[in-house]
DNA sequence: GCCTTTTAGTAAAACGTTTTACTAAAACGA
DNA sequence: TCGTTTTAGTAAAACGTTTTACTAAAAGGC
């Protein structure tokens, strides 16, 4: 299995007769003012002819820029995730970018080796979901080892970092809210014991505006393993039966609410009548559930560009990487039968 | 911002007087009974203790490796791949590669760029969602640029060449039969006009059940345009008033079921009593729609692991890369309250 | 016509590995 | 003891770029 050899510049110079310095010059355009226009064609042409790419680990190695950014998600496939991955990636290869995509797993190692590992790799961004407790090493990350990053959907406090999130604390406090405008009053929030911001900051948003309507508060506390497991199932179960007088509940994740969701159905359980449900992030399958599911959506789309359009603009003008990027953009609560 | 100098080879040689051959033999374990222990020792301990790691363009650059396989798939942002995305970068992570993946958005064009960008790239492999009419383009991918392919999800005739997909005929011919015995007569056909061996041989099983049965067919095709559009809705409604006999759908894929599900909702019709539905691909949506839908659903799984550890072997001994790796993995119907 | 500047280009080093071909010293065999 | 083999290691080329410092020839200035 022989490989049609690649051709180099190296090639090309010695078939045209023209330097190796020259051919590089015209191929990264620093060749103006410089070449006479005859020269640029006939190398312009050849290239063209042969169809002449330039090898990218050279390039890399020469110059210490890969032109690859990557986003390390918690998990790709969750469709919040693979719908923003889908957009930045997009907006990076227009920008002669490539995005690399993976998965943390929300786990600390699991984030550290990954980082490990695209550092050898010379990427020149990271665009990470940083796992809990994971400041430390984001810190070092950013300021000892100078590297450009970009945190989305969770924020850290203490040290200057960039970062693009969803001002949660007031999209769960609008939920909780509007919920009450529909007359509950024995409102439930289920979430993730966590000290993510993210998932913090939707607790906070919910007993705020719990407290300012003097109401009880109900909240049950998922640990991050148990959110995707069946489970769960059994725990909201048991959750709704020891406070029946539940008659609404606030999901601060997508995948809470999908067993939620089963459970009610198990239980027949009427949404709204009974219990009415707003769930965070926006999904099919809330938008064509009996009865429809109201949302706080996340603006995919303007996330995306902005986490990367941000990071392109770091790269492009390198030097005062100031850390001072944040960005917080407001939920949408899409109201629906469910509420 | 003046990032901490990398350590290099070159750095450890000086510092511990031993030449760079033995560093690197030592640091790619091709040191045994070549190199003493205990100079393996000292440089394996300096190692450690200043957290050397290679620089991979380096190596790319001399090996004309890189250790990247790309997963190019028609949308991350469906569920069914970004499933098996997040899959196969566990695996090809433990076997120390990285997945980069990409979304072709089925154009033939973008297909072809990213292709270039990619051997640019040096990746070692490519697992590839094709678009239509690609296999002109795939076989001198394959057989004149000798680059090392799997296709996924569908196929080609004509040429030798690695595939992983679904038994979709007879699994379409199998959900009409389920259809049938559940006493339907009047069974549909929700497609795409397309000459992708996936959606073909959907059609053609749905044919045949049909034509053993000698019912009489109702397809409805898409242009691959319109499935995510909202004109989508506007075309299902139409089909279904100029054909108002039929009680039974087959979709054949899990974006034309959503906008079926939209329609049925709207003219409030019943699921299964008046029309009853069997998609391909699970979704959480599926299960949590009232009625629960049927689906014939893909073993992502094993799909995953087969793209994935076919494509790392075929890596590990590359001499014979004889393109004869073919795995047709069967459909599973999951029977739920829309059958 | 001679000195200076500009134009159009080139040579060579460097990026950090891997790998082939080599060697000095030690061990071995008789 | 002397020639051979083995051991433990090394020098140097190569992978394909980018970039700095250089130069020969042409043009310009007077």
């Amino acid at each position: 299995m022989k490989r049609k050899k690649k051709i180099s510049m190296k090639d090309i110079s010695r078939e045209l007769g023209i330097s190796i310095t020259t051919i590089s010059f015209i191929v990264n355009n620093k060749a103006e003012n410089k070449i006479s226009k005859e020269v640029i064609k006939r190398v312009e042409d050849y290239i063209a002819k042969v169809d002449y790419k330039p090898n990218s680990s050279a390039q890399s190695l020469r110059t210490g820029k890969s032109k690859l950014i990557v986003f390390m998600v918690e998990d790709i496939s969750d469709p919040f995730f693979s719908a923003i991955a889908r957009r930045m990636e997009e907006i990076a290869f227009y920008n002669n970018y490539n995005l690399i995509y993976c998965s943390t797993g929300n786990s600390k190692e699991r984030t550290l080796e990954l980082i490990q590992l695209f550092k050898e790799r010379q990427v020149d961004a990271f665009i990470i979901t940083p796992p809990e407790n994971f400041q430390l090493e984001l810190e070092k990350l950013i300021y000892e080892e100078h590297q450009i990053v970009m945190v989305f959907d969770r924020y850290f406090e203490g040290f200057k970092h960039n970062y693009v999130v969803l001002e949660n604390r007031g999209s769960a406090k609008m939920a909780v809210e509007a919920i009450y405008k529909s007359g509950k009053r024995n409102i439930a929030f289920i979430g993730i014991d966590s000290e993510l911001s993210t998932l913090v900051d939707r607790r906070i948003g919910y007993l705020e505006a719990i407290n300012n309507y003097q109401l009880k508060d109900y909240q049950l506390l998922f640990k991050f393993e148990q959110v995707r497991t069946l489970e769960g199932k059994g725990i909201i179960e048991k959750f709704l039966k020891d406070n029946e007088e539940i008659d609404a509940i606030l999901f601060a994740t997508n995948n809470l609410a999908l067993n939620g969701l089963r459970v009610l159905r198990e239980k027949k359980i009427e949404i709204p009548n009974q219990i009415a449900i707003v769930s965070f992030d926006e999904r099919d399958v809330f938008e064509l559930h009996s009865p429809p599911i109201s949302v706080i959506s996340q603006p995919i789309s303007e996330l995306a560009s902005e986490l990367i359009e941000s990071t392109l603009n770091i790269l492009k003008k390198e030097k005062n990487n100031s850390n001072n990027m944040q960005k917080v953009f407001s939920g949408e609560l899409i109201r629906r039968e469910s509420l």
